[in-house]
DNA sequence: GTATCGACCTGATTA
DNA sequence: CTAATCAGGTCGATA
């Protein structure tokens, strides 16, 4: 898989990078952002249906994805993982990832809903899961409304193939939110997914979604989605 | 509860018997009738509501038909059990039985919507169960269309005890379901419930349903279904 | 009492 | 056709 890298730059917009080395680049960058300058390789998004922002408090997530992104071991399997992810404004948002035998599918359960509705998410809205590769992987969770930029029409290929959607990337991104992983074998250890916050208080509101961290972009061009034809 | 049983007899019809005796007469019948020649006590009968065959997916078993006939232990409470019934052509059917305590009601679930849809169950139609004594008992289950023999008119109060209702019921029984019982703490072991498979192959149209075990009955008056009826 | 969560289930759709 | 997927449900336990 390349290693197409997108990145947020101060005071400038998201760009496309396709090498560590922006990463360094960008180390410059003053500790609030730090977060925000990470490559974020997208991993996948997926448009949310009625069920994945109502009452089920659940989301199902594409076996394809779950199996390439989180995969769960014989241990895992029984309890689930605990997987904690960053939004946009450095907040952490911890789900419960397990598997349900019964239904063969792949979920992210306790925490879910909490999001869905902080967020205010909706069916059609479209949920993305990005991962910064490291030791030990970051995980990053981002949304955006339907019709923003590629919007409902274009949400079911999307699904197909989201995570190469962001390599078509224009500078301006409009994805908000973005997670820090953090693989924990089950139960309570609050502290253990540290993650830099972002300490930058901007807000602004971008295709429709409140964005809180920092000084930001002008949004020009959007995720082409369809336009996108190779996948991971 | 008095131990009236109702015998099918080759070349007859559905007769009676109060006694154990007739199980012991009957043994000289060859293997192919065996399942059905047996001493079948009918348990109860219930009109079928609505929801009983909509997407509830659930048979709703009125208490004292449940308390008495399939009694949880505190055990069996918590996951409930896997109780499997015979129909009319030896197939076996697999209803997960449970209590629901938030609906206080004892149902079955898993398996019965396939029942539901195979028999081509309607509201009004009436399902009954039938058990054989003996070494871990044997259910069957059965069913009849609304207006076979005693109707939708006296299906009201055949909810209420219907049990009894066999024990006016005429010799020309129109139940045409049995099945083997088995109480499985849970899970799958797919030869635990072993049953007696007809080896016969002589196939006859009776009550609207098809029979394929043994050599049959002169069936006088039969279910007034559609004729179409059901396949298998 | 209400909301959430975990486990289970099923039918429609599709590969 | 079968098998896999998953959207949309259920109940019961927990907080």
């Amino acid at each position: 898989m390349p290693a197409n890298h997108f990145v947020y730059q101060t005071q400038q917009a998201w760009i496309w990078d396709t090498t560590m080395e922006s990463y360094h680049r960008h180390q410059n960058l003053h500790l609030g952002e730090e977060i925000m300058n990470c490559e974020k390789e997208p991993m996948f998004e997926k448009p949310l249906t009625p069920s994945d922002v109502g009452k089920l408090n659940r989301l199902v997530i594409p076996k394809q994805y779950a199996e390439k992104y989180f995969p769960l071991d014989a241990e895992a399997g029984e309890k689930g993982l605990l997987l904690s992810f960053e939004d946009e404004n450095g907040k952490l948002w911890r789900f419960r990832y397990s598997y349900w035998t019964s239904s063969q599918s792949y979920v992210l359960t306790k925490g879910w809903s909490r999001f869905v509705k902080e967020k205010q998410l909706d069916a059609g809205d479209i949920v993305i899961f990005l991962r910064r590769r490291g030791n030990g992987d970051r995980l990053f969770v981002g949304c955006r409304r339907r019709g923003s930029g590629q919007d409902s029409i274009t949400a079911a290929s999307a699904a197909q193939s989201p995570a190469m959607q962001w390599n078509h990337q224009s500078p301006s991104m409009p994805s908000s939110s973005y997670l820090y992983l953090n693989s924990i074998p089950e139960e309570e250890q609050s502290s253990e997914a540290t993650v830099a916050s972002t300490g930058n208080s901007k807000k602004l509101r971008l295709f429709g979604v409140n964005l809180e961290c920092g000084h930001l972009i002008s949004g020009s061009q959007v995720m082409n989605r369809n336009a996108s034809g190779h996948h991971l």
